[in-house]
DNA sequence: GTCTATACGAGGATAGAC
DNA sequence: GTCTATCCTCGTATAGAC
């Protein structure tokens, strides 16, 4: 056994691996308190409280979620792969750790519709990453249409993890990706 | 004053404008009791318990959600304006009874992972409406494509619902309506 | 900094009277 | 069939010791 990592990173762990599977709310803290061998005044110091840690973990989940993108954005080949790199990303990222039903941020949103300050600031900021990522890529396929192609873009991406509540991911990715790439081909 | 509703409906009332506001989990029982002047015993008598009252609410819905589609199709002047009826009956419905903040089967998906029987039903069931009439809609347009299409438009459908937790309801059906007309004409 | 133990409130559901 | 009153569980958060 290797010696135990501090409690905050612990916490974060087992909150990032327990609360997006069944969802926030239906996650006690008690649960993931368990997971990661805590007691609840190490979590309520560390975090503030529920949303704290929410917040905390997504923030993790961004960092990561973005370095996936850019590496599959990296090893495109083309301009419509640049695009489509989001998809592929998503494959990547779900099956080094699937265990979440669907998207952790949208699932956050909808289930805190009057989030804390912190909780709403790491949601937006995920909402800006994909809006200004999308229409970077979207700009050398769609040039003065750029603004329209990233825009069904992030309906698209919305709906991929949207779908995976209907069906199942891969199927969901799938779905996805095909819409995205007939986007690319009707727009270039 | 008008003769008082039987308690059921009052309660179904209730459920419906209240639910899928600020979503399942966050709306109390006691929130909609008050809301339908009932008693607990009423709605566990007549509903079993909360998810079943959810179920029957969202029936409700399936069935004025079927209808408002299907005028707007009916009113299409052609093919493609028949699967953009879609986007037109989100407009329609949503002007005529918007407090919920966004997709009320798609939201009750994100909050249920295991949800009892009789909810999963009327959810399924839903899905497959959007599933078959997509695909109704999309054949004229796109021949033997027509499942290819049809499973854009339903990505695009689920993601004009889910954008609503990141932005204006207005601009999220503004954005899906045209995402879904550029996929008809890529696919026409 | 981290723990044990506990307070506090909320939410879902029921017993029993009318 | 419907109500009043109540129970009981669960979930968040804190007090105080180590």
């Amino acid at each position: 056994m290797e010696p135990r990592k501090p409690v905050r990173e612990r916490l974060l762990d087992a909150a990032d691996a327990l609360l997006f599977v069944e969802g926030a709310f239906a996650t006690p803290v008690d649960t993931i308190l368990k997971a990661a061998g805590a007691s609840p005044p190490s979590l309520y110091s560390h975090f503030g409280n529920k949303e704290g840690l929410i917040a905390a973990a997504l923030h993790r989940r961004y960092e990561v979620w973005k370095q996936v993108w850019d590496d599959e954005i990296a090893a495109a080949p083309d301009d419509a792969g640049r695009v489509l790199a989001l998809w592929n990303a998503l494959r990547t990222y779900q099956s080094e750790r699937m265990t979440e039903r669907w998207c952790a941020f949208t699932g956050t949103a909808a289930a805190f519709p009057d989030p804390a300050p912190e909780l709403r600031e790491i949601l937006d900021l995920e909402t800006a990453l994909l809006r200004d990522r999308l229409l970077e890529t979207a700009t050398p396929i769609a040039g003065e249409r750029a603004e329209a192609l990233a825009s069904a873009l992030m309906v698209t991406y919305a709906g991929t993890m949207a779908l995976m509540l209907r069906e199942p991911y891969e199927k969901a990715i799938d779905e996805g990706r095909a819409g995205a790439a007939s986007l690319c081909a009707a727009f270039a």
